[in-house]
DNA sequence: TAATCAGCTTTTTTT
DNA sequence: AAGCTGATTA
């Protein structure tokens, strides 16, 4: 065997699926198994040892992070860059395809992208122009169905319109978006997945083209993928193309959005022959977390079945917290915090993961108050911002005029007074003479059909369209972007407007004058788009960080969602009840709740030494105070890999003082094995087992009731009998 | 037309 | 609790 530098690092099981001769590759990798690596490896060594040039690379992500590290990880080992390879997502690539050959696809040149904020305005503009009542046809519901059925590549002429009356009403819906989408020249993020599906169908050269040049198409994250995807990849592959496919059935979470499993399953008769790889050690987390991951997910059915394994300790037992409510609970984590900073390690190691965003709050507040340093990963991303997509639509508005959902979005702010009555005359017309709103407003201003306020005022906004589209001439991206802030208005309108926000938006604008001066436009990759083009199609690709790079030293609050794919020493999951995690709109249907379980499979893999679990008792939620019972997935988990830490009652921490039993170091324990003992929560017990000393000191006891226990003295409030 | 107030709903997320 | 929509008032 002659190992390259390549291989030598990987063991077993990884170098097999890397360097596996069979046509097909499928890559059932558990959580912590080297996925990423097995991954880039494989494309290292077919550019390195099996001599394919970057150029015949295709490898396809679901995130742009995903993306930039695989680009970034292949060519720190490569030690060569990687252009020429055609790496990114799903999206990003369409996107790449529709812009080169545009011609064949339909759109317009310049051809704008719709993220799913437009997405969901111009369908509310759909429903209400079809007359129909939008608390009937929430458009929330609409824009689901349309997404849910474009993912399975179905058009609205596809769609069956004999049964029920429900869905003739949402096929009308997706009619008429689909019609007010051709006729502006928008296209939805799924709509860049189904037409580049469609162009390769209809153009059997140009489809041959790329199958000629893609000599290997690697896929990651396998399981998250729709059935448009799907079917993206086996038209790109063809019968000739070799596929290498990694992914994880276990860590599949986001079939409510379209993802299908099972494209697992079909890979196998797809695509023939293929070798299957499983990778089961994992090199991540201690075995007292693997052994609770293995448990928990076991209570799933229908697994291809895996079982991580690991070499490493069995390390600390996991940590349950039962907390009063959920202000206690932030109080608990910010304590753990500190005391992982007093063991002399960073909070950067650290990540406090919840099912959903508007958990973040209460942490936030006690995070602040107690000077921890946290940074939010998800909410708002910087170009989700209403500020900077304001800023963005009198861009997209001053380039193309007649890109109505820009239209929309700014014509009225800042106030200009064009109220609703001239819009609704404006869209009229508009849609009676197929034309976009920009041209209706300049026929409308000039007929004396409205009254002339109305008309005047229309007049100077197109008046100030022409400035601004004048004003992009010759200059530099930077330039536009300042020149289209200070002519819309928009940062005299929030520098009136009061309030800490008002200066946040202020930023955000300059932010964007930042953002556009460090875009870096690659003009081969999309042929003969402006920068500007380029710019905000990026914008909406892309939506940026959360925040800013992180400066210091600080912990991550983040949904279970976000999580995937990251590490972190210490992980403490939150908000373990039922109703929350499993959410409540989960519990009812089985297939919900296993994806729910296999949200919580990937919380617990994320944790590398030590896991942390807690819940609250009493929670205010939605404005009220609930009593959420603590989480089923808790009694999934071994009860002897947990040790129970429980705050006692304490109605309220500032007026009472939480009573600990603190042992002094050095001090024998108070509790000797075989003594009987009370604990206010679970009776009394006898004491089987004592280990530590000082505030670490634990014993295990088992109580009358059943059950027996790892308690923390520190917490446990025990009364020796 | 614009600003203000009262009532109503509430997942997860990437592109 | 908060953000958003719709109705009311200036």
């Amino acid at each position: 065997m002659d190992f390259s530098p390549i291989l030598d690092s990987l063991n077993d099981a990884q170098r097999a699926a890397v360097t596996a001769s069979a046509k097909h590759v499928l890559v059932l990798a558990g959580a912590g198994s080297g996925k990423t690596r097995v991954l880039v490896h494989r494309i290292a060594w077919l550019c390195r040892d099996k001599g394919i040039i970057p150029y015949g690379i295709l490898a396809v992500t679901f995130t742009n992070k995903a993306a930039a590290e695989m680009r970034a990880r292949v060519e720190a080992l490569l030690g060569m860059s990687s252009t020429g390879m055609w790496m990114g997502t799903f999206h990003g690539l369409s996107h790449r395809l529709l812009r080169s050959h545009w011609q064949q696809t339909g759109l317009p040149q310049n051809f704008q992208i719709l993220d799913s904020e437009d997405q969901f305005r111009v369908i509310r503009r759909v429903t209400k122009g079809l007359g129909l009542d939008e608390a009937k046809w929430p458009p929330r519901q609409s824009q689901w169905f349309i997404n849910a059925n474009k993912d399975e590549a179905r058009r609205a002429k596809d769609l069956d319109s004999k049964d029920g009356s429900v869905d003739q009403q949402l096929i009308r819906i997706y009619f008429a978006y689909e019609e007010i989408c051709e006729r502006t020249g928008v296209v939805d993020f799924a709509e860049l997945l189904l037409r580049s599906v469609d162009l390769f169908k209809r153009n059997s050269d140009l489809l041959a083209d790329y199958r000629n040049r893609f000599r290997h198409i690697l896929v990651d994250e396998f399981q998250d993928t729709n059935a448009i995807q799907y079917t993206w990849l086996k038209l790109l592959a063809g019968t000739q193309v070799p596929m290498f496919a990694v992914g994880d059935d276990d860590q599949s979470i986001y079939g409510w959005r379209g993802a299908r499993v099972e494209n697992i399953h079909s890979f196998n008769s797809d695509f023939d022959p293929v070798d299957t790889v499983l990778l089961e050690q994992n090199y991540r987390s201690t075995g007292t977390i693997l052994a609770a991951a293995n448990h928990l997910i076991q209570h799933n059915t229908g697994r291809l079945g895996k079982n991580l394994w690991t070499h490493d300790s069995v390390g600390d037992p996991i940590h349950l917290f039962a907390a009063y409510n959920e202000q206690d609970e932030a109080r608990f984590v910010a304590d753990q915090l500190k005391q992982w900073l007093d063991q002399g390690r960073k909070l950067s190691e650290t990540a406090v993961l919840y099912r959903s965003n508007a958990q973040s709050r209460v942490f936030e507040e006690v995070f602040f108050a107690q000077q921890i340093p946290y940074r939010v990963y998800g909410g708002l991303r910087f170009f989700e911002r209403a500020e900077v997509k304001n800023a963005l639509a009198y861009l997209r508005l001053a380039a193309h005029h007649s890109n109505d959902a820009s239209f929309e979005r700014i014509v009225n702010l800042p106030t200009r007074g064009i109220g609703q009555r001239t819009l609704a005359a404006l869209r009229e017309y508009s849609r009676d003479y197929a034309i976009p709103l920009s041209e209706a407003t300049s026929v409308l201003s000039q007929s004396g059909e409205l009254n002339v306020r109305a008309s005047n005022a229309l007049k100077r906004f197109l008046a100030l369209l022409q400035t601004m589209a004048a004003s992009l001439e010759g200059l530099s991206l930077q330039e536009q972007v300042e020149n289209i802030i200070k002519l819309s208005g928009l940062k005299a309108y929030y520098e009136r407007e009061p309030g800490a926000k008002a200066v946040d938006r202020i930023e955000n604008l300059g932010e964007l004058v930042n953002a556009a001066r460090e875009f870096n436009f690659d003009p081969n990759q999309f042929g003969d788009m402006t920068r500007l083009d380029a710019f905000l199609s990026n914008a909406a690709l892309e939506a940026g960080e959360g925040q800013g790079e992180a400066w210091q030293d600080c912990t991550r609050l983040m949904t279970l969602h976000s999580a995937k794919g990251l590490e972190f020493p210490l992980v403490i999951m939150v908000g373990m009840e039922e109703g929350l995690f499993p959410h409540s709109m989960s519990t009812q249907e089985s297939g919900r709740l296993e994806e729910e379980r296999r949200l919580c499979y990937v919380g617990i893999t994320r944790a590398r030494e030590k896991l942390i679990l807690s819940y609250a008792e009493n929670r205010r939620h939605y404005g009220s105070v609930k009593y959420y019972p603590p989480s089923r997935f808790l009694r999934e988990i071994p009860e002897q890999l947990l040790v129970e830490l429980r705050a006692g009652v304490t109605i309220s921490p500032t007026l009472i003082p939480r009573q600990k039993t603190v042992l002094k170091p050095g001090n024998e324990s108070p509790f000797k094995i075989g003594q009987r003992v009370e604990h206010a929560g679970f009776g009394e017990g006898l004491v089987t087992e004592c280990e530590g000393v000082g505030l670490h000191a634990r014993v295990q006891v088992r109580f009358e009731r059943g059950g027996s226990k790892w308690l923390v003295l520190e917490y446990a409030k025990l009364q020796p009998l």
